[in-house]
DNA sequence: CGTAGCCTTGATGAGAGTCAATAGAAGTGG
DNA sequence: CCACTTCTATTGACTCTCATCAAGGCTACG
């Protein structure tokens, strides 16, 4: 229920609109003087306020004034009452930031109606506006030509960005695979996460205001969208709808390190190479029919096999190459895989998938 | 620079206006009828419109009947221009939503004073109410009295919530000390993260509608807050300012369990257990100075060892136990920590820092 | 045709997991 | 308050996975 102070100092003019008000269900609040009136504003917080102009202690246009002032009443829709009808009355009124002037004697339709509408419009005001939001944002990544970032193609070995530097920019892989690596003080390295055609790299970077602690590469050519760090940053403020993606995003990405976490911790190697085989070949390789995102025209799913160094699959696996290529030899002789130089393909996925030990 | 839409028939009238408006450094559109000035404000989408009643083909009245259905125009500020003064057509047009009335003959300081308001109460309107943003939200939750919300005491091995359960809360911890735990099919585990008192728990679960993949459990007894999910989408997406510190948050975590991950699978448990002890240390037992947050009085830098299960250090290892107590049993050989039962106290931090292996 | 950069296989040993038995600590109930 | 149970920590013995070092093969490319 809507609240409205009415702030009138004759009595019977006041309690005449109160009663039509109550009649047609709005809560309302009585206030005989300016002063008063100011008060009740402030502690009640009404949805519109009715207020006449010629008043003791404190006019009409004194009680806008200070209530405009108040940023916790500025945006109340304030109406004034009056008897006054000379232009010149109204101007004054108005030019104060009223949004409607009613004259008396008031027409009992006529208050409902300004009082109806000023409401109404406040609601519309208040409802978020109908920007571009998430889907358009999207889109707008995949256009082809006319896509308002800039788009740079990049070659296998290349990095997007490295350990300390700090990132500008947020990446949207439109095609090709990126791998995101963390290396240690000995040159250890492990890959933390892969992306593809539709995912963003670069997040957790520019994010937090010190500088990278892992760095990007190129792992096949790729075609990159470039977003501003400043852009990116506007379109998280305005667009809650953008925002909430990220962070449903940003929560996945800590889900999966879990899992990594748990299975680098206690599954043997041969399991974890097998894990990663079929991690890269559903992330890269097999994507379901509704989630094939083709914006260059290639179907990835096309392609025979998987290629990705030894050296890329240990850093994946959390393992040493040696061991990895030992793995993988045991699985070909399993039938479950075939090997040719750098070249993966998946012969039995059903049978890897099984697989316990 | 702002543009304004002149919609008016009398072309003397309208140049006379626009001229006015032009010295304003305002940008101006003219139309010179209603339908003129309906396809203008569509295409321009002007922030301002001026607009004469008597009209051929679309009067005022229809011009404005019109945008006020469009969202994209309907929140334009619209004035009519009129040398009507009978007060009924008056309230004609201001109950079809117009947000002021200049009578004709304008005058020229009314004409800017009415513009000029209007535009900037639309202004006012579209910047973002003046709620408690991030700082109020965090002290409300450290309220001894009168945090809105709800606030549990949990004891040791409570649970919050559990793989599979799909959480209805985020968890603010107000004081105590909470684990989350990551368990595979062969129920073995790993403490993927630790939250002491500031921290928030649950929010990745909260932000993916899958059930969560992960449980949190109580380590030491916690004075806990409880925030409904629904009043988080509320905040997040009313709150660009909570929105961003919880993307931050969640960039952090990111980061720390790919300095997990990069630790996992390359250094010796020695190392590893040596981290854990530091990690402990630091994030419960040796806050800054500056971050020593003590919501209800205790100092937790006083407590004078650390106290945690083998099993839950193991965990925190990724090791197994019986390893982890006999890297314990030589660092206590070593003279650098000293152990009774359950509690541990660092005793030479510094050599513990510098420890190569 | 040579060379650089991968990939592969072998031998070896240290690190870390498992199983099992014992020693303390912390509750529990009479 | 003490005996009893139950959990937790510790130590030992054994096994096995996996990293390391080393050497040889394959492929691609100039």
């Amino acid at each position: 229920m809507k609240t409205i102070l009415v702030i009138e100092d004759k009595k019977e003019v006041r309690e005449n609109i109160t009663e039509i008000l109550k009649l047609a269900q709005y809560r309302v609040v009585q206030a005989s003087d300016g002063r008063q009136g100011v008060a009740l504003a402030r502690s009640v917080g009404p949805d519109l306020i009715l207020c006449d102009i010629m008043m003791p202690e404190l006019d009409g246009y004194g009680v806008l004034h200070i209530l405009a002032k108040d940023p916790n009443t500025a945006r109340t829709p304030f109406i004034f009452l009056t008897a006054k009808v000379a232009p010149e009355h109204l101007r004054n009124g108005m030019n104060l930031g009223a949004d409607d002037y009613l004259t008396k004697p008031i027409d009992n339709i006529d208050l409902l109606a300004a009082v109806e509408l000023r409401l109404k419009k406040v609601e519309q005001m208040n409802q978020p506006v109908e920007q571009p939001g998430l889907a358009d944002f999207l889109n707008a990544l995949h256009q082809v030509d006319g896509c308002p970032y800039s788009t740079l193609r990049y070659s296998k070995k290349q990095i997007l960005y490295a350990e300390g530097d700090t990132p500008a920019n947020l990446y949207y892989i439109r095609s090709g695979q990126v791998k995101h690596v963390k290396t240690d003080a000995s040159a250890n390295v492990v890959i933390t996460a892969l992306s593809g055609a539709g995912d963003f790299v670069g997040l957790p970077g520019l994010l937090s205001d010190v500088p990278c602690t892992e760095s990007a590469e190129v792992l096949h050519n790729a075609e990159i969208c470039l977003i501003p760090q400043a852009e990116l940053l506007t379109l998280l403020t305005s667009h809650a709808d953008i925002g909430a993606y990220f962070m449903r995003l940003l929560a996945s990405d800590v889900r999966q390190r879990d899992e990594r976490l748990l299975k680098l911790a206690y599954q043997p190697v041969r399991k974890r190479v097998v894990e990663a085989l079929l991690l890269v070949y559903r992330k890269f390789y097999s994507l379901p029919d509704d989630l094939v995102i083709t914006p260059l025209g290639q179907d990835v799913r096309s392609a025979p096999f998987m290629t990705l160094s030894r050296e890329n699959w240990a850093q994946l696996v959390g393992a040493s190459m040696e061991t990895v290529i030992r793995v993988l030899s045991d699985l070909r002789a399993e039938g479950m895989i075939k090997l040719s130089g750098s070249q993966i393909t998946l012969l039995d996925i059903d049978r890897l998938t099984r697989l316990k030990h």
